[in-house]
RNA sequence: CGGGGCGUGGCUCAGCUUGGUAGAGCGCUUCGUUCGGGACGAAGAGGUCGCACGUUCAAAUCGUGUCGCCCCGACCA
């Protein structure tokens, strides 16, 4: 055994640089996230996965509440006469819609759509609530499970059901819709680099990239280990497509009836398999501690003649709790290096050992996850009387040690050209985002897919210089990150 | 949905080519000794070999079908 785990090797875990796609599905059912159900494509959230949905949830719904968002909650299904009302919208998510025909005895004589996704369902209710400008700008969000029939799935990645939030809100003005779609953009890329520590790239989506009815789809773009881009939360301005669509009519200040512009945005849970995948390391998850269901686990060290340490484990637990710390003491009857290896394949931030040592100084040694086993900076020894503030310190620490990392890889593996075969070989080879002018044309995106399989991941301004398309050669008109997805 | 791979105790797998009444390691349970980076001993429990049909005296093993999982493509949060 002690051959087979040596240099901080992981049983049953291959290594992540290896092959990322077997380690991160080893990690995601070893770390007790995730378990596959008993239903194709769909998976059981286990208490620690759900964990990391409740932070997600409660940092993400107070960045929605400080900006006037509320909660509401809409119907899993939908009829399908409402969700054919926009065009597009029906067309793009049609091949991945489930029905129900049948309920109980009764066959229906309409079929009911899962939702996918609620523009049909929010754009009838808001056609029913508002009447009038003063009714305006109407900001709700709501926490859902949507479905959609995928064909491969993965955990957090890509799941026929998935947990997520769906925003939507309703405005008098182009403009308002617009600056609405640019806030909760700029919300998701502060969540994301300061809570999930995953650094991406904001920006307008190409044409062939927009949502299924919208007007201009805005996304962030995160860069996974491997290369490949995952896009990890999306904000849509529909302008008056669904407006028009459902009817959403009020009559302005100006006593005309105009239609509502409306927007949609959403994060799911596939955030999550960001994280996993940026974060994680051969010894299993790394997660940030704003994210992290447990802070700090304490870990006592029993001798058969003294067990002090379970009691001042106890005891520090509640200090940190009171304290408002997210911890665990692992008082389970097993060796404390098979708890340190299971706490580190969890990705618990910290870690605290007291052992009858410790007990006698009235001390305790703080370790750090997202250090190597081994560095000298891991462990240290640290006075009980002096803990809270150190354990805080130290979670700020690790949070911005593991943003520092991420932002340093996506970084280094974010490249500009102005060189045609160099953007062609860099896209192909999954070097990370390439960076070009671009000429924003869909027929030289459809282009460099067939060539490279990469497309666009999100726009930005043209830059000084910038004259030409790096992919074809016509005039540039903006500057676009091409990478391969997920 | 195309191409490839894999389904055997909880996990990782052997057995299949050449049919003959199911194995290993780990894990699990109990007791004891241990415990500062995945402990040790003793005694136990646990599998109609994914499922269905077929071939055969006899199927984990051969055939057909089906379901599920993984990888690579096409489509998507």
């Amino acid at each position: 055994m002690s051959e087979a785990l040596a240099a901080g090797a992981v049983k049953e875990i291959p290594p992540k640089s290896a092959d990322l796609s077997a380690w991160y599905t080893a990690v995601c059912l070893r770390a007790q996230l995730v378990s596959y159900s008993p239903v194709r494509g769909c998976v059981v959230l286990r208490p620690y996965g759900f964990g990391l949905w409740e932070n997600l949830q409660r940092e993400l719904d107070a960045r929605f509440k400080a900006t006037g968002h509320e909660n509401a909650y809409f119907p899993l299904l939908i009829p399908e006469s409402l969700l054919v009302k926009e065009a597009e919208h029906v067309e793009g998510f049609a091949p991945e819609v489930a029905w129900v025909t049948q309920g109980g005895s009764e066959t229906l004589t309409e079929r009911l759509a899962i939702r996918p996704t609620s523009e049909a369902m929010i754009g009838t209710m808001y056609s029913q609530w508002i009447e009038s400008y003063r009714d305006l700008p109407i900001l709700i969000n709501q926490w859902a499970n949507v479905v959609r029939w995928e064909k491969a799935t993965r955990p957090f990645l890509r799941t026929m059901e998935f947990l997520w939030q769906e925003g939507h809100t309703a405005h008098a003005g182009a403009q308002e819709a617009r600056e609405e779609t640019l806030r909760i953009l700029d919300l998701y890329r502060d969540f994301a680099e300061n809570v999930v520590a995953v650094p991406v790239y904001a920006g307008a989506k190409s044409a062939s990239e927009r949502f299924p009815g919208a007007v201009e789809t805005f996304s962030i773009e995160a860069l996974m280990p491997d290369g490949k881009a995952l896009q990890s939360g999306t904000s849509h301005d529909l302008g008056q497509n669904f407006g028009k669509a459902y009817d959403i009519k009020f009559v302005d200040a100006d006593q005309a009836i105009k239609y509502a512009y409306t927007t949609s945005w959403g994060v799911s849970w596939r955030m999550i398999g960001g994280l996993i995948m940026v974060h994680g390391d051969d010894r299993g998850l790394r997660i940030p501690p704003k994210m992290a269901p447990i802070e700090a686990v304490l870990v006592p060290i029993v001798r058969s003649s003294d067990d002090r340490a379970i009691a001042a484990c106890n005891s520090l637990a509640q200090t940190l709790r009171a304290a408002g710390l997210r911890v665990r003491v692992d008082a389970r009857d097993a060796q404390p290096g098979w708890k340190y290896s299971e706490w580190d394949l969890r990705g618990v931030p910290i870690r605290i050992e007291i052992g009858p040592r410790d007990v006698d100084a009235q001390t305790a040694v703080l370790a750090r996850r997202d250090r190597e086993r081994g560095d000298p900076d891991q462990r240290r020894s640290v006075a009980v009387d002096e803990i809270v503030p150190v354990v805080r310190a130290l979670l700020d620490e690790i949070q911005e040690s593991l943003y520092r990392q991420a932002k340093d890889f996506l970084t280094s593996h974010t490249f500009a050209t102005k060189d045609r075969s160099e953007f062609l070989e860099l896209c192909s080879t999954k070097a990370g985002m390439v960076d070009i002018a671009w000429c924003q044309r869909p027929e030289c995106e459809a282009e460099v897919k067939r060539a490279t399989t990469a497309t666009t991941r999100v726009l930005r301004a043209l830059e000084p210089g910038d004259a030409a398309c790096t992919a074809c050669g016509e005039p540039a008109k903006v500057r676009a990150y091409f990478a391969q997805s997920y």
